[in-house]
DNA sequence: GTCTATAAGGGGATAGAC
DNA sequence: GTCTATCCCCTTATAGAC
């Protein structure tokens, strides 16, 4: 980002964003390239492996930049908690957003390497979440199956309603969501 | 699938398997000629417009198919139909899971027409879900909002467990998933 | 309708200059 | 370290034979 970034991080920020807007595949070494302002022998220089290589390199610092970004909000009931959470995602930028995505839809082609690293950062969110909750609930297994339920929630609402654009047609804001959530969470129906 | 299929339709369904498994843009014309058993001449006179065409057809298909193949649980209570959806939808073959997945990947590069039959498509599942569900719960705000929260967390549990390969390293299966959904929503915590 | 043959272009990758 | 120049292969797509 800052000019004197040396080209290597840039490769690496450049391509991340091409992956992430048109996927791995449609994306050419040339364009990566030409993001980052320099000829793609310049990228063989860096990443002996060529694409393949800098695929693993956007993805470990994909995964390091996630690991320092998480936050979860403090509430004094797990209802407040579920709230503040859908709205600290509602404000999130799309960038993350279609960060996840495409390496979610990427990982079926991931080396094993890089699905485990991938794996590991789905899990650790869900143990700081479970971790959270069980301040709220009874039972450990309860505070584990609700926060795989939120979580899975709310990336079922990402994919639906900022993915597939249904938030164009359909008036359900993330906040409402996470509200309704929050609502059944604390009392059912 | 039989052989007295056209070769049209033969083209459209090996394009399909390949996009699931490969994705759109990783897979050739020249392979799917060979999966049709045919030459890739033979591609462009069903398909004027080359590989996008193909595309387009595959998701006119797909939508098709879903349309039909789409059946909802029956249950005496709003209980027991979640507990059935969930070991509905674990019943499920990949192919469809994996077929939700790649349209998913595709959605943002696709035209207009198309984007328009997959949202139309989810958007028909959620009211589907909607009027199953008003059955059982007072008010159609409710219904409404509690068939997202529905369709959204079985969504994003298959892309966590399935999709992401979470199920080989945490042990919830989707019946229990299903299970755990139900009780909440019935009662809360 | 389907094939053979091939054109035209772009893709990843590299050798060697600077 | 980075570029110029280029290679080879594979891709999409088409023309014309059968």
């Amino acid at each position: 980002m800052a000019d004197s970034a040396s080209l290597q991080e840039l490769i690496i920020e450049k391509a991340g964003e091409l992956f992430r807007e048109q996927g791995y595949t449609a994306t050419t070494i040339k364009q990566i390239a030409k993001a980052a302002g320099c000829t793609t022998a310049a990228l063989y220089y860096y990443f002996e492996d060529g694409k393949q290589h800098i695929l693993r390199e956007v993805i470990h610092d994909t995964a390091r930049e996630a690991e320092f970004s998480r936050t979860l909000p403090q509430a004094d009931s797990l209802e407040e908690f579920l709230v503040e959470l859908g709205a600290n995602l509602a404000r999130r930028p799309p960038k993350v957003v279609d960060r996840f995505n495409w390496i979610m839809l990427q990982f079926a082609t991931l080396p094993d390497e890089e699905k485990q690293i991938v794996q590991n950062q789905v899990i650790s969110i869900q143990h700081a979440l479970r971790e959270r909750i069980s301040q709220y609930v009874a039972g450990k297994e309860m505070a584990d199956r609700l926060a795989w339920l939120v979580y899975c929630s709310f990336v079922g609402y990402q994919q639906m309603f900022t993915k597939l654009e249904v938030a164009g047609v359909v008036d359900l804001s993330m906040d409402e969501y996470g509200g309704f959530l929050a609502q059944v969470v604390r009392q059912g129906l």
